[in-house]
DNA sequence: CTTTAAGTCGAGGGATGGCCTCAGGTTAAC
DNA sequence: GTTAACCTGAGGCCATCCCTCGACTTAAAG
């Protein structure tokens, strides 16, 4: 049934998904398609030859990133540290916002079920960091997606400059020295009113 | 010269003005003028007899909001505690912020002119709130626009929990009591690598 | 009540941009 | 050499937004 590919054509395909990770990334998950032809140095039909549909294309390129991304929770989680775990995720997934637009729009502003794996790992690095009295215990999980979410503007608009919002939004997470909740001891307030 | 208008035409030129704010306040600057036309209950030509160019539409409508925003930032600097000041402004422009798209993109995405002025204020309103002993003295007024930026997202796409957002990075912003900066010493790490 | 200039209407023509197909030419593989 | 797999890209389709213009309506002046 499934002969395998002709050699040009194995070759192509490879070509194809190459250039699709790279204006993906630059454009987003709406990138015209004729721009990944184009990139690939192939013709539009070429394309539609390989991928029928749009998400054919998406699938083989972004179900390996989403599959690394949730290997950086698990590997968060054996961290020694529970505190630089959670950090170097945080610091991770920031970085591959910044670097991958599509990316960002899959995993942080879509809502997906491959993401309720990753959401259960990142409740556990909560919970393990305030345990180990290194997070605030004010914060839950959507604090940090909203963290994430934040990021992913910053690192659209001014992409140099991420890494130093970054760090100011890590020491909004800091659990303070016993004793010091803050300069005016009061906690996070929850927002009562609408947006 | 300039007569004043038909009473009827004064009346559609107002009401074009409430529609734009509306449709631009949700849908950004680039929202289709079709749109505004049928909110205003009114046909796209009587648009263009009114607004020939779509900048005279976007004029009429952002240049008081520009001033009004303009006007907060000078309120801030009167404020009697400089903290207190800081916050409301940059809480007042968060809440703009997540009501209208439109002023997003003109006041924090797009770069202007009248931005000048308000960045003049905003680096008052830092060395005033650092001087008294309030705001982290390792930041500059472009962490606040790279805050006010990460807001935008977030309102964007979690209207209902900006606020939350912004009292955690207020949080970080805000001094710690003498001899605590930070529970690990360090402070924002200005970035080297590119984003 | 006329007159008339100002104003309104909205179908429709134009531009753009992305989607996808398919007939005809090319090539790997046997 | 044969053949099925493959590649090509012009071109048709559709959607969206742009803006114009000739026919109609109406405020307001006389």
């Amino acid at each position: 049934m499934d002969r395998p590919l002709r050699r040009d054509a194995q070759r192509n395909r490879d070509a194809l998904v190459a250039a699709a990770k790279e204006v993906l990334a630059e454009r987003g998950l709406q990138a015209p398609l004729d721009a990944v032809a184009k990139r690939a140095g192939l013709a539009i039909g070429t394309l539609y030859r390989h991928f029928p549909e749009r998400g054919d294309l998406i699938d083989e390129i972004m179900d390996g990133k989403v599959t690394r991304w949730a290997e950086l929770a698990g590997k968060a989680l054996e961290a020694e540290d529970a505190w630089e775990g959670l950090v170097r995720f945080l610091e991770h997934t920031c970085e591959m916002q910044a670097r991958d637009r599509a990316f960002t729009e899959l995993a942080c502003l879509v809502h997906l079920e491959d993401k309720a794996e990753v959401r259960g790992m990142v409740e556990r690095l909560v919970e393990r960091a305030q345990r180990a009295g290194a997070l605030r215990a004010d914060i839950d999980h959507t604090d940090l997606a909203l963290f994430v979410m934040a990021n992913s503007r910053v690192a659209e608009v001014a992409p140099g400059q991420w890494r130093r919002h970054f760090h100011l939004m890590i020491d909004a997470l800091r659990a303070r020295a016993a004793g010091d909740p803050g300069a005016d001891g009061a906690a996070v307030r929850r927002p009562t009113s609408p947006g």
